[in-house]
RNA sequence: GUUCCCUUAGUUAAAUGGAUAUAACAGGAGCCUCCUAAGCCCCAGUUGUGGGUUCGAUUCCCGCAGGGAACGCCA
């Protein structure tokens, strides 16, 4: 389906064709000044000095050629050489019917890529934090976005589970547990099923390991040497290895299930492991790795680089490897497995220069192929009220766990006072579930209706207070229109028997014209890849609908085709909207 | 030190090179016998600085100031 702006821009290029001029300088844009028209169209003035014209004047000339048309119902040509116009009713109620019928109203989608979304993954054992939100958070959205642009897409996790944190973790339980079985070397039967240790042990042993390997060298010589063993495989080792990775993966699940966050892969550094050596060898072969200081390094600077890119390193000078190697190694597992034609990465935006060092490696060697698409999408920092990172009142780092809870009471909170003061009866358990639905909202609109590069501040209480621009704001708006159609059908309305007819007033149209914007403000999102543009539609939507409700008693209306026709514009409203969320990963509840 | 990014109302954020820079919050004034007042409505208040390109610049280019970040054996 055709977006109403290039509708709209086809009668405008014909009439600058039949006055003279080039069609191309017809194309129309949403106006800038709503008081004074829907659309404009500034070619006049581009076109002025080609024509050695007044842009009024051609401006003028074109206005006339327009004023016997289906489409526009007004059109003036006004100083220095706008062209300002209103459209139809009638080609706005056609266009909007087309739209309701249309599989994802009207919305096309571009070429189907295959694609695989990197999460940056968190560390096994220890706990997710706020810094881990962003990247849960935009890419279930972008995931959500692709996917609904038609393209085929995988989420990896991506989990950092194979380096020293993990021999940390095994000493410092070696230490406390010396006699566990895993330990004994000559010990061949089958492991225990259960682990050693929970997950609340597990998120305290780290930080307690890797407190002691910083003021202990032996202790860190002991983690070292756990890790070879680990990655040399050692049964025992490795056997332990799996109970952390089973504790850690299931806690994660829960904690990303909290926020409606899934992945298709549970994929980690560990998986590329016995492809390294391979890969290192081949980039040897190629002549595209040499040693540097004793490190195995491969040259990425090119010409036109206005600042300096260090190589990339690919081995560290002791031989092994690092997060460089594991990337790689896994880029090309991606490409041997999935065939992808586009690598997305998600983390936060201070490694743009590491991933521009990875992505020119694996160009340069050939890991992927010429037209392999590899996107960095570098987050910024999620903040505190100070635009200092994110902390909790007494300076730690803030768990999501908490944080989560932290949003979920006070939504609670809000919930029984606002049953209070409307008198009526809440059901506590239900309550509960409306919270969850809504703290989420609030915590992911917050979130992506920043640019996602950049930096933003977390302010609780900004994003409990539920007014405004918000996500609680925007299911509101739902939750009247959901209670609005019931209503209806209680009257023995029949939602499926309904079509959109003319607006009857201005805050109508304004919604109406609002509704029709749907599918060239997708393709942009889709394009940019950002969630953000949608934040924005659908408050603009949202404020457009309160506007009109505010105006229009719809169900105490007699005309009973007048009153279908504006159920149908709300049900098509309503559809658009809970879209749009879906798209941005939550969901309305019934009431709130 | 080098390079990259950022700077818009008191605050947090918007604006393919277009008219009078857009919202929200905070501040001030209104609207519930009426489909959820988590709403609607009115008022007041902004492009760091100096140049340039352009008919027109928040947007593009150059300088300056202020802030942030990255710069081979962390991830």
């Amino acid at each position: 389906m055709q977006k109403i702006l290039d509708l709209i821009s086809e009668e405008m290029k014909k009439a600058f064709a039949e006055a003279g001029y080039d069609a191309e300088l017809g194309r129309v844009t949403l106006s800038n000044r709503p008081d004074l028209c829907e659309y404009q169209c500034n070619g006049a003035m581009a076109g002025a000095k080609k024509y050695h014209k007044a842009p009024l004047m051609i401006a003028q000339e074109v206005a006339e050629k327009l004023q016997e048309n289906a489409v526009l119902s007004e059109v003036c040509a006004v100083a220095p050489g706008f062209l300002n116009m209103k459209v139809k009713e009638s080609f706005v109620r056609d266009y909007l019917r087309e739209m309701s019928g249309a599989e994802k109203f009207g919305f096309q989608a571009p070429e189907s890529k295959k694609m695989i979304i990197d999460y940056g993954g968190p560390n096994v054992a220890k706990p997710l934090h706020v810094g881990h939100l962003r990247s849960g958070i935009i890419g279930e959205s972008i995931k959500r976005i692709c996917r609904y642009a038609g393209h085929e897409v995988i989420g990896d996790i991506h989990l950092g589970d194979w380096g020293l944190q993990m021999g940390l973790i095994i000493t410092e339980l070696q230490k406390r547990q010396p006699d566990l079985i895993y330990f004994d070397g000559s010990y061949e039967g089958e492991y225990p099923k259960d682990a050693p240790f929970t997950i609340s042990e597990l998120e305290e042993i780290y930080p307690t390991a890797s407190a002691k390997s910083k003021e202990d060298e032996a202790y860190k010589a002991d983690a070292m040497e756990a890790t070879y063993k680990l990655q040399s495989g050692v049964r025992g080792y490795r056997a332990l290895w799996d109970h952390i990775i089973a504790v850690s993966v299931a806690d994660l699940k829960k904690n990303y299930a909290n926020l409606n966050v899934e992945f298709d892969l549970w994929k980690g550094e560990s998986d590329v492991h016995d492809i390294i050596p391979g890969m290192v060898e081949a980039m040897k072969k190629g002549g595209y790795a040499y040693e540097s200081d004793g490190a195995l390094v491969v040259d990425v600077k090119e010409e036109t680089d206005t600042k300096e890119v260090p190589p990339c390193m690919i081995l560290k000078s002791d031989g092994a490897s690092l997060y460089n190697t594991t990337d790689l190694a896994t880029i090309m597992d991606r490409m041997e497995n999935f065939h992808p034609d586009k690598l997305i990465y998600l983390t936060d935006k201070r490694q743009d220069l590491y991933f521009e060092q990875v992505f020119r490696c694996a160009k340069k060697t050939k890991l992927v192929n010429e037209d392999t698409e590899l996107v960095h999408i570098g987050f910024g920092t999620m903040n505190g009220k100070d635009g200092k990172p994110f902390k909790t009142r007494e300076g730690g780092v803030m768990r999501l766990e908490n944080l989560i809870r932290e949003i979920n009471e006070e939504m609670i909170r809000k919930i029984r006072e606002n049953a209070e003061t409307k008198g009526y009866e809440i059901d506590m358990e239900q309550a509960g579930e409306t919270a969850k639905i809504v703290g989420l909202a609030a915590i992911k609109y917050g979130d992506l209706s920043n640019q996602a590069s950049k930096d933003y501040i977390f302010d609780m209480d900004r994003f409990t207070s539920f007014e405004g621009d918000t996500g609680p704001y925007i299911l509101y708006t739902i939750v009247r229109i959901k209670s609005i159609l019931a209503k209806y059908e209680e009257q023995g309305g029949d939602l499926t028997d309904m079509v959109i007819d003319e607006a009857v007033n201005g805050s109508e149209k304004s919604l109406m014209l609002e509704l029709a914007k749907y599918n060239a403000m997708m393709e942009t999102a889709c394009e940019e890849i950002a969630p953000h543009k949608i934040c924005a539609y659908i408050y603009d939507l949202a404020n457009a609908f309160n506007h009109f409700y505010h105006e229009t008693k719809i169900l105490t209306e007699e005309n009973g085709q007048k009153k279908a026709g504006w159920i149908a514009l709300l049900a098509l409203t309503k559809e658009v909207l809970e879209t749009c969320i879906d798209l941005l990963g939550f969901s309305a509840p019934e009431r709130m």
